[in-house]
RNA sequence: GUCGGCAUAGCUCAGCUGGUUAGAGUAUCACCUUGACAUGGUGGGGGUCCUUGGUUCGAGUCCAAGUGUCGACACCA
């Protein structure tokens, strides 16, 4: 067979990837054996694969693949996610292009479209999986929202409304008015910002004259007058929102603003008359303790609204453009009216100043240029409590682990502090909220029109209603208004006869009914992945969930871990009463090689097909992971891509060696006995190395383990000690035995490195030996015998033996000796009998003509020590005796300096009395062998 | 602000319950091309284990404080 030289991945990945489709070699079904399972994080169902996609996916290979040739059942799940919020805004961003407004379609009209894109651009990140080698069970592909997974999100909904868990309330959420949908807290970002802090005066109501100023002053008050009257200074960031301020605060304890309790300001610009009120939440030390309360948009504020009775303006439409409610600035942006209130203020002398100031603002996570907005609006709920319990237990209780463990921490604090989820999004393409509502014709009990007011919309939670709507009966305390009652159900035919029955309305059609136009958060169907893809929400008990779950391994980001990772384990218990995995692996953040994130700005983002192409599969996916500790970040260099593509080309080389070699029935040379021998046992304890590194999640020193493995000790002493001699310019044939075993450790090897680098093995081990038609080295099991005790003594004894190889070797660059003229080496003072082992290896690693042992050694030698024995290497007339001794010299200072550290350490009583007996033995041998070497060495000196 | 992680060779990181002269990969330097591979071979150099104090016969490892750095959470008018 003619093998290039070098290593050509595009040959190979496409053709063997084929191969394992059209064998479906990646497909698993429900058996005896044991299953392993991971359930891919879904990526966005148009998106595209990144580095991250990289890391992530190329780690959940190498497990799968790891766990198939361990003989279990493997089965990886593909799957694509919704992502309601970045699909619907990238839909409307294409349909803006082409001129269409989102409300002017038809929510048919406008999913129309979203399924459209989403065929067109779906499963593009999926293909790319394939390039990577991804050994996913593809004809199990799942998608969020097809039908298994949109009815068993439908049915969780249903089943938690009626378990109470689910409510509908209004609340100041966080806004995204770009995307025009609440969003929940953990999907707001918060980032510095350099703004201005900007001091306005809240005039006094009526108030000319302060009889006690004096007295006032004198108790620590500060009092702002001008030539307009007495005023309070109130320090804002957000100036524009003084159109929905309904009060200003104080502590009840600010020595600062006592003389402004009781009285009434004036709202710069807009002149309404507010009343000054006292909390104790207002922090005294911050600005001048004086806070202004809009209710309707700023968190606190809202509480403070609730507590002080206070009116709620909302001067904000849902895009943060001004509402007719405010007075002012109506239509305008907020951050225009920003700026142009600012001016204005100072134009009319309300202004006291502007200071720059830094503070964080909250951003979509999904609209990274949007500030979100708090907002009161009407959402649905996830009361999490509950959910907080179930899933903090099996994470505590060590039923499920997490890698690297600092995690738990993170998770158990954030259980401990939940609060509930706001599940309902402004949007159309997710999941509808099964939600049914018809008409009905409520009434509040009032005296007056006021309080009705106020009752029916806290009754229909609609702030919307005016006086107007409503209609006195004639008793006088009875008032009667419109509004919509609900049921919950998963289709409208189910709804139907529930609305009839919870109506007393027998003769209600489905045409009364109106579905709630809101969709679900996308993490709403996301948390039941683990059970949804298995159809376990729809069928309790099947075969596919009863052998599935709970999977093995999740592998994903931590900064999902509340998005997803908790709320899969809330859903897990809830609906299989168990934990949806038994291990938790996160990946760092894949950053570039300067600790910069990977951004589009930057540019320092590689194309993750464009690094394939250029390096191959194998090689990037070693690049990944040759970096990368769970849990660390890991900085991507080309440059391990490149290792990693050195790597195969050398897999590639050695395999071209050893098919190259003529086999012929000869006896087998001692040092290729003595070669085989040694490699057998080293091959057992690696793969004791490399199983514990899988156990401990360690996967980057699982790849470096087998990549020292074969290249060190494989091809540089292995390959190297058994390599036929050459004569007359051609390599002379190998002996069955030797090449035999070569074969098997090199099947072995591949196996190794099989879940690293899937292509390259199977390319080789198909060349190996002559396979059966469909056969793969996927499904080749792994099975290296334990080591033994007496191989361990083997591996030492050979390390004791690479270093005398080492140390001539030395000998010769040392000297400019060419590698090709033979030594002879003398073993100085030993006992003749006592073979060196290895020794037939050693001679032939060092080219060595002769092993002798000598009683003392010649004038003109080289000599080194390797544990307590001398060597020396004759050198006749190629003897530098200066630099052999000066050599010599710097070995004997090094050693007794050493000698000296443990001389003191010994004569030290306390040590001797207070350390363990086998902690000074070792001292004492380590005494006594210094004293060896510093003799022989004084000796060498003395011959020179 | 609260909590947590990390700090070891130029770089990226191992280093377990304290006990050989602190390791790996990579980079770097020198030498080496007829014989699998220059995407290679052989050999070398390179460390005040962040600082200070403590515990101990003994500290990279344990404790405390400090410095730096990263992250989570909270508040921010």
């Amino acid at each position: 067979m003619e093998l290039a030289s070098k290593y050509n991945p595009s040959d190979v990945e496409g053709k063997w990837y084929q191969y394992w489709l059209d064998n479906k070699l990646f497909s698993s079904k429900p058996d005896g054996r044991e299953p392993y399972t991971i359930v891919i994080p879904p990526p966005n169902v148009t998106g595209v694969l990144h580095m991250g996609h990289m890391l992530n996916n190329t780690i959940q290979d190498i497990l799968i693949r790891r766990a198939r040739m361990q003989g279990k059942n493997a089965l990886w799940v593909p799957g694509t996610d919704h992502a309601s919020i970045a699909t619907e805004a990238k839909v409307v961003k294409k349909l803006a292009a082409e001129g269409i407004k989102k409300h002017d379609l038809t929510r048919e009209q406008f999913l129309e479209h979203a399924w459209a894109w989403t065929h067109e651009h779906g499963g593009i990140i999926l293909k790319q999986l394939r390039r990577l080698g991804a050994s996913c069970d593809w004809d199990r592909t799942a998608f969020t929202m097809d039908d298994v997974r949109s009815e068993s999100v439908t049915r969780v909904f249903v089943d938690l409304y009626r378990k109470g868990y689910i409510y509908r309330d209004l609340r100041m959420v966080n806004w995204d008015p770009k995307a025009l949908t609440a969003l929940s807290t953990e999907e707001v970002i918060y980032k510095e910002e350099k703004s201005h802090l900007f001091h306005l005066k809240y005039y006094v109501e009526g108030l000319t004259t302060l009889d006690n100023e004096q007295q006032l002053l004198d108790e620590g008050n500060t009092i702002h007058r001008d030539d307009r009257g007495y005023y309070a200074v109130v320090a804002t960031t957000r100036p524009e929102t003084i159109m929905g301020d309904t009060a200003m605060c104080i502590n009840p304890k600010d020595p600062k603003n006592q003389w402004l309790k009781g009285r009434k300001v004036i709202v710069p610009l807009v002149g309404r008359v507010i009343p000054v009120i006292e909390d104790r939440y207002v922090d005294i030390e911050f600005g001048t303790g004086c806070l202004k309360v809009t209710p309707a948009h700023d968190v606190n504020d809202y509480m403070l609204g609730k507590t002080h009775n206070l009116e709620t303006i909302d001067i904000f439409n849902a895009d943060a453009t001004i509402s007719d409610e405010s007075p002012l600035y109506v239509g305008m942006d907020r951050m225009d009216c920003r700026r142009q209130i600012a001016k204005d203020l100072e134009a009319a002398g309300l202004m006291e100043r502007v200071e720059d100031y830094t503070n964080k603002v909250g951003y979509s996570e999904r609209n990274p240029d949007t500030a979100i907005e708090p907002r009161l609006s009407l959402q649905w709920f996830l009361r999490m409590q509950h959910f907080a319990e179930i899933a903090l237990r099996p994470v505590m209780e060590g039923e499920m682990h997490f890698y690297p463990q600092k995690y738990v921490n993170t998770y158990k604090n954030w259980l401990e502090n939940i609060q509930d989820w706001c599940i309902s999004r402004q949007l159309w393409w997710g999941h509808r909220i099964p939600a049914f509502f018809y008409p009905v014709i409520a009434t509040v009990t009032a005296a007056d029109a006021k309080e009705a007011l106020k009752l029916a919309r806290e009754k229909s939670f609609n702030r919307d209603l005016k006086a107007s709507d409503l209609r006195r009966a004639d008793d006088g305390d009875t008032w009667t208004f419109d509004m919509e009652e609900f049921v919950v159900a998963p289709s409208l035919d189910e709804a139907l006869p529930l609305a009839r029955q919870q109506s007393g309305r027998p003769d209600m059609q489905a045409a009364d009914l109106r579905q709630d136009e809101d969709a679900l958060d996308t993490w709403f169907s996301s948390w039941l992945w683990p059970v949804s893809l298995f159809d376990g929400i729809r069928q309790p008990g099947n075969a596919e969930i009863s052998y599935y779950y709970p999977t093995s391994d999740l592998v994903t980001g931590p900064d999902i871990i509340f998005f997803w990772v908790a709320r899969m384990i809330m859903a897990g218990e809830e609906y299989m009463h168990t934990f949806p995995f038994k291990n938790v692996y996160f990946t760092g953040i894949v950053r570039d090689k300067l600790g910069r994130k990977m951004s589009k700005s930057l540019g320092n983002s590689p194309d993750p097909i464009d690094l394939i192409d250029r390096f191959g599969a194998d090689g990037v996916r070693m690049g990944m992971m040759l970096s990368a500790p769970a849990g660390n970040d890991i900085l991507f260099d080309e440059a391990l891509c490149e290792q990693g593509r050195n790597f195969n080309n050398k897999i590639w080389n050695a395999f071209r060696l050893v098919k190259g070699w003529d086999v012929a029935d000869t006896p087998q040379p001692e040092a290729a006995q003595q070669a085989t021998q040694w490699f057998a046992a080293k091959l057992r304890i690696a793969a004791e190395e490399l199983a514990d590194d899988f156990a401990k999640y360690r996967l980057s020193e699982a790849l470096m383990t087998v990549y020292r493995l074969f290249w060190d000790d494989f091809c540089s002493w292995y390959l190297e000690m058994v390599k036929p001699a050459y004569a007359d310019g051609k390599p002379l044939p190998m002996d069955r035995a030797t090449y035999d075993a070569t074969l098997a450790f090199f099947d072995t090897l591949l196996k190794m490195l099989h879940p690293f680098m899937p292509f390259i093995t199977e390319e080789l081990w198909q060349a190996l030996y002559d396979r059966q038609p469909g056969e793969s080295i996927m499904h080749a099991q792994l099975n290296v015998e334990p080591a033994t005790d007496a191989d361990r003594d083997r591996v030492a004894a050979f390390d004791e033996a690479a270093q005398i190889i080492a140390a001539v070797r030395n000998t010769r660059t040392q000297r400019n000796i060419p590698p090709r003229q033979a030594l002879t080496l003398n073993i100085v003072g030993g006992d003749a009998a006592k073979e060196l082992p290895f020794a037939q290896a050693i001679a032939k690693m060092a080219n060595l003509d002769a092993i002798e042992t000598v009683a003392t050694k010649a004038p003109a030698s080289a000599s080194f020590l390797v544990g307590t024995t001398e060597y020396a290497v004759p050198l006749g007339a190629l003897i530098d005796v200066d630099a052999e001794r000066a050599k010599l010299q710097a070995e004997l200072q090094r050693l007794e300096a050493f000698l000296q550290g443990i001389a003191k350490k010994l004569q030290n009583e306390r040590f001797v009395s207070n350390a363990p007996a086998a902690v000074v033995e070792m001292e004492r041998k380590k005494q006594a062998d210094a004293e060896q070497k510093i003799a022989a060495i004084r000796e060498a000196i003395a011959a020179l």
